[in-house]
DNA sequence: CTTTTTTGGTATATTATTGGTCTACAAGCA
DNA sequence: TGCTTGTAGACCAATAATATACCAAAAAAG
């Protein structure tokens, strides 16, 4: 309404001003704002001003002040996280894993070559032997999988897999597996995974597609179980 | 708002600028970022603060530190993976679409909604209607299949059907589709989709799942038979 | 294989920056 | 007038960044 730059503005203005930088996303999560001197420069105010206003913008929860270091956004724009497949969750990735590896090992068995068996093989390999390191096994599972993508030359279906291991690989899932990751489960999903390896192997297309939907119903029951704990 | 020019840097602007060169894509999955003191220098900041910054890349799980080797980026870039659905070829989609719609249909039978069905009913209505129109039948076609997708409730689903189906939407397809949906493709077309959406409000999943199939597997070979001519 | 180089890990004293606090003063308003 | 609010400046304590040196492991060179 007002602007008439030689006004004196008030802490609830200054506030409102950063509040609206904070929300259109020009300041985002987890950056520093500038020093309360600096920002004191900035808005041709008293330093006192912005410290009322910044200590508003706290109690609202949109920053956080540390003393010493900085003023720091804490509030995720909604624009930022909105990027659709972000915020799937763990059953709908297990759905969508139920549609599209059994016939991916299908497609292996058609289109699979030796050395890409190789690969495979030497990944069941470290994979029985990280049973007890549940980090590197899950590296390893996961790039299994996408051995058996790689194996039906079909970009599209690689591209899909990673991006679905993306979500996979996100923050809240890596407390999760912790929990659902213990040895026996470590133990049977080698045995799946070699089964799986054997059946593509010898070219059997069916059988691998059968072997991955077990597979793929032994990780779902693990996961909810470990929901429910 | 902030850093005009000189200011000091905090870590947590060094994260922010890190992680930015991460998922532009400039640092690739698997590729190693310069060594601590090189980055030192670059950022011309201490290297205290660059290992502060990484430290903090390396929490979110952007990147991994390896002692004695360096720091490696251990995340896909969905920008930077972007350009892998540019190229797909026909194939490759009938081949993505093989493997996920039919399971979509048995989830469509497990969790679709009356009014879902309803939407689904008169999509196949209105192509039933257009079997003089190709472009508006295509458009009508690719609506019925997100449809399908929407029945299942799975965010993840949809997505990656809306993926597949950008690709479907490139121009040199456009030119393909002309040739192969003629009045009788259409026709046949109309009634598999019929014939899927009855058994998938019948709550038949294998059926309509197999149904699917046999729909694609029409889909393909006129695919092909477009190629050869 | 051994040696050298590179790389991240650690420790520490120093310096600079930042928010926290206090005081004195001025401007606006009831 | 008396109250509130913003201004200006000085100083403090907490924290972070710097600069430097040295270590251990990995990688590279010989």
């Amino acid at each position: 309404m007002n602007n008439h730059s030689e006004q004196r503005r008030s802490s609830a203005d200054i506030a409102t001003l950063i509040r609206q930088e904070i929300v259109k996303g020009n300041l985002s999560f987890h950056e520093r704002l500038s020093p309360e001197r600096k920002l004191a420069e900035t808005y041709n105010v008293a330093r006192g001003t912005i410290r009322e206003a910044l200590n508003r913008l706290e109690q609202d929860g949109l920053v956080k002040i540390q003393p010493g270091s900085g003023t720091y956004v804490i509030y995720q724009s909604h624009e930022a996280s909105a990027s659709a497949i972000e915020d799937a969750n763990p059953l709908e990735m297990m759905d969508a894993r139920f549609a599209l590896e059994p016939h991916i090992c299908r497609l292996a068995v058609l289109h699979g070559r030796r050395s890409e068996f190789d690969e495979l093989e030497k990944l069941c390999a470290r994979m029985e032997d990280k049973l007890h390191d549940p980090t590197a096994f899950a590296q390893a599972d996961t790039e299994f999988h996408r051995g058996l993508a790689k194996c039906t030359h079909n970009g599209l279906l690689i591209w899909i897999i990673d991006q679905i291991t993306s979500v996979r690989s996100q923050d809240e899932w890596r407390r999760m597996r912790h929990l659902t990751l213990e040895d026996g489960i470590i133990t049977r999903y080698n045995h799946q995974h070699r089964q799986i390896f054997d059946a593509i192997r010898a070219r059997e297309p069916e059988h691998a597609a059968n072997l991955m939907k077990e597979h793929l119903e032994t990780a779902r029951l693990s996961l909810t179980r470990a929901a429910e704990t």
